[in-house]
DNA sequence: CTGACGAACTTTTTT
DNA sequence: AGTTCGTCAG
């Protein structure tokens, strides 16, 4: 057997860990080491050196797009079907076992899963009916508290009872919730999970099953797994020596949702046989950049210890601006960019990372003006669009008339004439009968309690869905999906809307119809097909869009950004209160998250990395004046180049105008320098930088704002 | 039932 | 500042 296409391009220390007899094997990989690639080649390995049928393997990831690249990388190596393999999410594993085992889990053959934002109307809905203050019992809060339990393999009825009034109202809660789950045939993320886990526990001859079947189990980014995740591992495990997992701790990012970074060392315990490979060499970055992240995550403590080195040169140094403020920032960022785009490359390899969503802003802003095309990821996702849950619910209440949550999401969408008093009656007949709300509805009418006009009101919603319903058994899905859309009024109510976001509404139904007719589930039942459709949906949230691929810009947050690399990266907003965030501050395992952050962030960068922060920045509607982040402060200074020379004051425009006090510097300009230019005005040169031909000055004009001006080119005159 | 206005809240996010 | 959500008036 010809083994050399899966060893070749692997260093020492990977084809140790590609090569490896069948064993349980720890592989701490450092960012940029090549770890989805031992992973791919190590199944590869299995599968043509040591023979082992491609139905034996399991591969669990976090992302489906981790997932997917997986598969395609196995049949790329080895030309083969990975079909019979099971390789997929969490979460995606856990249905797919759920789904067969329905009855053992003491589900119905036709639950349901939920995303969050499902979750969250429905803990809103469940407020409401207990009579509850929304005000007092924040429905966030209490959906965070029911997922944190089921994160830590804990019902409801394991908690005991406690005098503490709020833990009390919470464990009063989560009973309320699980119970009308379990009756609505509704499964959260969180419960997928747990089901699959009790499934096993509870089923001694199923788990035997799974775990005769799955000889070999390999998990990647092991260091975001959380309890149940982990419990779940080790019962398809238990018994055997087999479990490969990929992990690093210092890319541990997930604590604030329950991934446990102490599972990598309940595994050494768990699994005493196993070995360890540590990959080291970094095949992405600089010596600069590589030196500086390391800096920066050995001021952690609890760290496994690990150090990246390269053999490619130092680099550049990474450099450093400090803004005048945000927009300043965003003008020099983009100000980069375009010289990184004249200067021959592609804008796709360029990346601006930010801690949070909202700091996109300023710099979509600057990128439009400047005509850049860009891409910002991680924005609302295809399935989560409001008119696509219209339309998924339409779709759930056909398939289960008792989907409360559809039920009231869609029941006057478009309208029809059911207003607040009308529902408020169905709701409270459902309540008081404890009926679904499609139940009190029928029975209302049939009791004549209603008035003329919202009984007929009712009466034709109920029969509309009955008529899909009725359509549907004969129907192909996306014929389905498409006499949905039509039928119930969806497609009409945007297109009379005369709006630009309308027009995309209508695009995007018909592009869910389209999505229909490309989804392909293993089943030849309709109705099971709709049923899988609908948990794809709500398992395959859809990546943004992937529609035009021209070469964009790349905007994502930190988080996002992991496990992708960039030639040129800017780490932007290092600021106390913004990253590290507020909430971290007093905390020091929260504090290590967010360090671990800004060495995920700055190990992205290949080539070039920008540092920058605002010194004084716009936050929430009010001037703020941060420090710089003690994670910039952490990098030592023989990495660093500063872009310019910083004044020392806060305000440079003002205070340095106002009292004369400019800063001097080499070229005749001096900071706080008035100057007049013949096209803009009279302004204050804000800051300077480069030499020579290429040198440079900010100026704010009075009249026509901050301006980037070639001192050789501008003509600047001195006032 | 719809539209308008005002209050509250603003980390990270995949499934 | 900007968004979202809920209440209120028409």
């Amino acid at each position: 057997m010809d083994v050399t296409a899966i060893i070749e391009p692997l260093n020492a220390m990977q084809r140790q860990a590609v090569t490896a007899p069948a064993q349980s094997m720890l592989i701490l990989a450092g960012a940029g080491s090549g770890k989805t690639r031992v992973l791919v080649h190590r199944i590869a390995w299995l599968i043509q050196a040591e023979s082992v049928s491609p139905h034996t393997i399991l591969a669990v990831t976090f992302t489906n797009k981790a997932a997917a690249e997986m598969r395609g990388r196995i049949e790329a190596l080895l030309a083969i079907s990975t079909r019979s393999m099971w390789i997929g999410t969490f979460h995606g594993l856990a249905h797919r076992l759920l789904r067969r085992h329905a009855k053992d889990a003491g589900l119905p053959d036709t639950f349901q899963v939920i995303d969050s934002d499902d979750q969250y109307r429905l803990i809103k809905r469940l407020l409401k009916t207990m009579n509850l203050d929304e005000a007092k019992w924040p429905p966030r809060q209490v959906q965070w508290f029911i997922n944190a339990q089921k994160d830590e393999g804990i019902r409801a009825r394991h908690m005991l009872e406690s005098d503490d009034l709020y833990h009390r109202q919470m464990l009063l809660l989560y009973r309320a919730y699980e119970a009308l789950c379990q009756r609505s045939g509704l499964v959260d993320f969180a419960e997928l999970l747990l089901r699959a886990h009790e499934l096993l526990r509870d089923n001694a001859e199923i788990l035997d099953f799974y775990q005769q079947r799955f000889q070999h189990v390999h998990v990647d980014e092991f260091q975001d797994t959380n309890t149940i995740q982990y419990a779940w591992l080790r019962l398809i495990t238990a018994g055997k020596d087999n479990l490969f997992i990929v992990g690093d701790d210092d890319q541990s990012i997930y604590g604030w949702r329950g991934a446990k970074v102490e599972n990598l060392y309940s595994f050494q315990k768990h699994y005493p046989n196993h070995q360890v490979v540590r990959l080291e060499q970094n095949y992405r970055s600089t010596g600069n950049i590589l030196h500086a992240a390391n800096a920066i995550i050995s001021h952690n403590e609890a760290r496994m210890g690990k150090e990246l080195w390269t053999d490619s040169g130092a680099g550049e140094l990474i450099s450093v601006y400090a803004a005048f403020n945000e927009q300043d920032e965003a003008y020099f960022v983009i100000e980069r960019i375009r010289q990184w785009v004249n200067d021959g490359n592609i804008r796709q390899d360029a990346a601006i990372l930010y801690r949070s969503n909202a700091q996109s802003r300023q710099f979509e802003e600057k990128l439009i003006a400047a005509g850049i095309p860009y891409r910002v990821y991680g924005g609302l996702r295809f399935f989560e669009r409001a008119e696509i849950k219209n339309a998924l619910a339409y779709l759930r209440l056909i398939a289960n008339h008792h989907d409360d949550g559809s039920f009231e999401r869609i029941i006057n969408v478009p309208a029809r004439g059911i207003g607040a008093r009308t529902f408020a009656e169905v709701r409270q007949k459902a309540q008081q009968d404890n009926i679904s709300l499609w139940q009190a509805a029928t029975g209302l009418i049939a009791d004549k309690k209603l008035s003329a006009r919202a009984a007929n009101a009712l009466q034709s919603f109920l029969q509309l869905i009955d008529r899909l319903a009725t359509a549907s058994d004969t129907l192909e899905l996306y014929e389905q999906v498409s006499a949905v859309i039509e039928g119930s009024g969806l497609l009409a109510l945007y297109q009379q809307e005369k709006s630009e976001k309308a027009e995309m509404r209508v695009e995007n139904l018909e592009e869910l119809v389209n999505a229909a007719r490309l989804y392909d589930p293993e089943s030849d039942e309709n109705h099971a097909k709709l049923d899988m459709f609908l948990a794809h949906a709500a398992l395959e949230s859809g990546d943004a869009q992937s529609d035009d691929y021209e070469d964009c810009v790349q905007l994502m947050t930190l988080h996002a950004a992991k496990g992708l690399e960039f030639k040129l990266v800017f780490l932007v907003g290092l600021e106390e209160g913004l990253f590290p965030t507020q909430q971290s501050a007093e905390d020091i395992s929260r504090l290590e998250e967010e360090r671990r952050l800004c060495y995920v962030g700055m190990t992205r960068a290949m080539q070039q990395l920008f540092v920058t922060y605002a010194e004084s920045r716009r936050l929430y509607g009010r001037e703020t004046y941060p420090r710089s982040s003690r994670c910039l402060r952490e990098i030592p200074a023989e990495y660093i180049q500063e872009v310019r020379m910083r004044a020392k004051i806060s305000h440079p425009l003002t205070a340095a105008s106002r009292n004369g006090s400019a800063v001097a510097m080499e070229g005749g300009l001096k900071l706080g320098q008035l100057v007049s230019h013949v096209k803009f005005g009279e302004g204050v040169v804000l800051q300077k930088e480069g030499e020579g031909a290429q040198e440079r000055v900010q100026v704010n004009f009075t009249n026509a704002g901050v301006k980037w001006l070639m001192l050789a080119y501008a003509k600047l005159e001195q006032i």
